[in-house]
RNA sequence: GCGGGUGUAGCUCAAUGGUAGAGCGUCGGCCUUCCAAGCCGAAUGUGAGGGUUCGAUUCCCUUCACCCGCUCCA
């Protein structure tokens, strides 16, 4: 019989209907789901694991196992060396306050009941005024040189004065914290037309607080990581003093990360658990700006090298305005997932060139990531606000002697939404013949045969004539060698629509033929070609169309 | 966290204050020699909790989840 080629043009992706094929085919359930689901927590099904591995798997390969530390790759400044690292989930509670998480993470907020804005409490400052035997509180939204501008305009405007009435306001004080006041009914919100519009300030925590042994209590309070970023940092001394790497050199870690995010959203995109894909990259400071261009086209091109290779996909420079004044450039990889708006982005990853600002908050204390040159950032008392380890985290180039706070450029990669990804970008419909040679719509994931969760799929073309026995005895070969998956039941039809909807790039059929002359088919998912090969040789073929597959 | 919307079978959707149906899918059987065929049969249920009621999937309350918009987003 012979096949078309797919034909049409290519299937809208809609978004309802790849959550419907994820939780039908296994790839994605939620998480806790029958007593209810739990909001930003999402389980991988049978198939979903294994595309989820192998994106992992892929990473590791390409980013750590495979690279060889004796040549520099295309594109990079010189040849460097790469190494793993599986560091824990929890780690001394110090380790969030000196990256910055803990304060970052950890701010007491209040809401505008009637704007519905939220700001951080610390930052919302105002001054008593008294008008026509009213006294205010009014307030605005972060310190700065027009504080007092701006407070005079929400008074202003509070008592429906003009400009030039200004004399009617007495003011009462100076500009203080909101944390003054006790009375919030007198307290004017920063963008609120009434009073006593702030709740009070709630404890707003993004790290999933814990404890470590069996009493709890705040001595004994940790928290789960974050970013297995500093899993990294603070183990760069171990790997230098155990490896004999040398700068420049990257630590690949893969691992879960949680964040208590406000809203999470958008399938499994903004999620509470994820898993993370990061490497730091350490080098000299003046090499740097080059390691942090090659990163980042290193980076575009394995989503590109993997399927990614679409309008849908795009590397964007984030603009001054976004970088902190340490960083000398970030870049997101982002990817059009279908369920955002028209022409909106959503990122996969980011490359920061993050500078010594990590070794030396480790070092030092956390940095002051405001200050230019960076600073310790200071408490009340003058000392560090949160202290350093105290080690020596330099590194000492044993050619030159100079010794120094290596650079750091850091991709960091989001394995789950690199999962969704592919998920999104593989999916597509389009028209096969049915037995009667209509055409019919058909449902496929064009994963790329690296990342399809099963490989090859096995069929006897009936139950008949010992092509059960040859297909399962095919099936136990192939077993040994990869993901491969048996069926017997049913028409042929819906056995080939069942693994495109699974994502299989080829499935070995066994016929009348094999009985004559020991070959089977072997049906390409997308071309929906056959070709014919001999038993024996139907690994061989199939493993050089897995690395190769057909453009 | 706020506002709006939605929750019925694995999926897409019906119906009803009084025994909850269909198509597709799934499973079993028969038949089938290459792309969801046919025939026979089967399983699976109103997100969860509470209230009103003789009786609630339907009305009310709470809660959970999902979608949209704000807010947040290392």
């Amino acid at each position: 019989m012979t096949t078309q080629a797919p034909q049409g043009a290519p299937a809208v992706k809609s978004m309802d209907k790849i959550v419907s094929l994820c939780r039908r085919r296994g790839f994605l359930f939620q998480s806790s789901e029958i007593y209810g689901g739990l909001n930003g927590f999402w389980d991988y099904g049978p198939l979903g694991v294994e595309l989820k591995r192998n994106i992992k798997q892929a990473w590791w390969h390409d980013m750590v196992t495979s690279h060889n530390e004796l040549v520099a790759p295309p594109g990079a400044p010189a040849p460097y060396a790469m190494v793993g690292l599986d560091t824990t989930i929890i780690m001394h509670p110090q380790v969030w306050k000196v990256s910055g998480h803990y304060d970052l993470f950890h701010d007491m907020m209040v809401d505008c009941r009637q704007t519905k804005r939220r700001y951080r409490y610390d930052q919302v400052v105002g001054r008593w005024v008294e008008c026509r035997g009213q006294r205010v509180f009014v307030t605005v939204d972060g310190e700065g040189p027009t504080v007092e501008q701006d407070l005079l305009q929400r008074a202003l405007k509070f008592f429906n004065l003009r400009s030039k009435q200004a004399d009617q306001l007495h003011w009462d004080g100076p500009v203080q914290p909101l944390s003054s006041v006790e009375d919030r009914s007198q307290v004017l919100g920063p963008d609120a037309k009434e009073l006593g519009t702030l709740t009070e300030p709630r404890e707003f925590n993004l790290m999933f607080k814990t404890y470590v042994g069996a009493l709890a209590g705040e001595d004994s309070a940790a928290f789960l990581r974050p970013e297995t970023a500093q899993g990294i940092f603070v183990n760069f001394k171990n790997v230098l003093d155990s490896t004999r790497v040398k700068i420049p050199f990257g630590i690949a870690q893969v691992g879960k990360s949680f964040r208590n995010e406000i809203t999470p959203r958008y399938f499994t995109f903004r999620s509470r658990e994820f898993e993370q894909m990061e490497i730091e990259f350490f080098c000299h400071p003046d090499q740097s700006q080059q390691w942090y261009q090659y990163w980042r086209n290193r980076r575009f091109q394995w989503y590109v090298s993997l399927g990614l290779a679409s309008e849908r996909l795009r590397l964007r420079e984030h603009g001054p305005e976004e970088l902190s004044h340490y960083s000398t450039g970030t870049a997101d990889i982002e990817y059009a997932f279908p369920f955002l708006p028209p022409g909106k982005f959503g990122e996969l990853e980011g490359i920061a060139h993050r500078g010594d600002f990590d070794l030396r908050s480790h070092m030092e204390g956390k940095l002051d990531p405001n200050t230019n040159p960076l600073q310790v950032e200071l408490g009340p008392d003058g000392k560090p606000r949160w202290r350093g380890s105290g080690k020596d985290l330099t590194y000492r180039d044993e050619t030159t002697g100079q010794r120094y706070v290596p650079h750091v450029v850091e991709p960091s990669a989001g394995a789950d939404r690199a999962a969704l990804a592919f998920l999104c970008e593989a999916y597509d419909e389009d028209q096969a013949p049915d037995d009667k040679g209509k055409l019919q719509s058909r449902t496929v994931m064009r994963f790329h045969p690296r990342l399809a969760p099963i490989k090859v799929a096995v069929f006897p073309l009936v139950k008949k004539e010992g092509m059960v026995e040859i297909a399962r005895d095919i099936y136990a070969q192939l077993k040994k060698h990869t993901t491969c998956f048996y069926d017997e039941k049913g028409a042929v039809g819906r056995r080939y629509r069942r693994q495109d909807e699974a994502g299989t790039p080829f499935c070995i059929t066994v016929d009348g033929q094999t009985l004559d002359d020991r070959t089977v088919t072997i049906r390409d998912r997308d071309t929906l070609k056959q070709y014919r090969v001999k038993i024996d040789q139907c690994w061989d073929e199939i493993q050089a169309r897995l690395q190769a597959p057909e453009p």
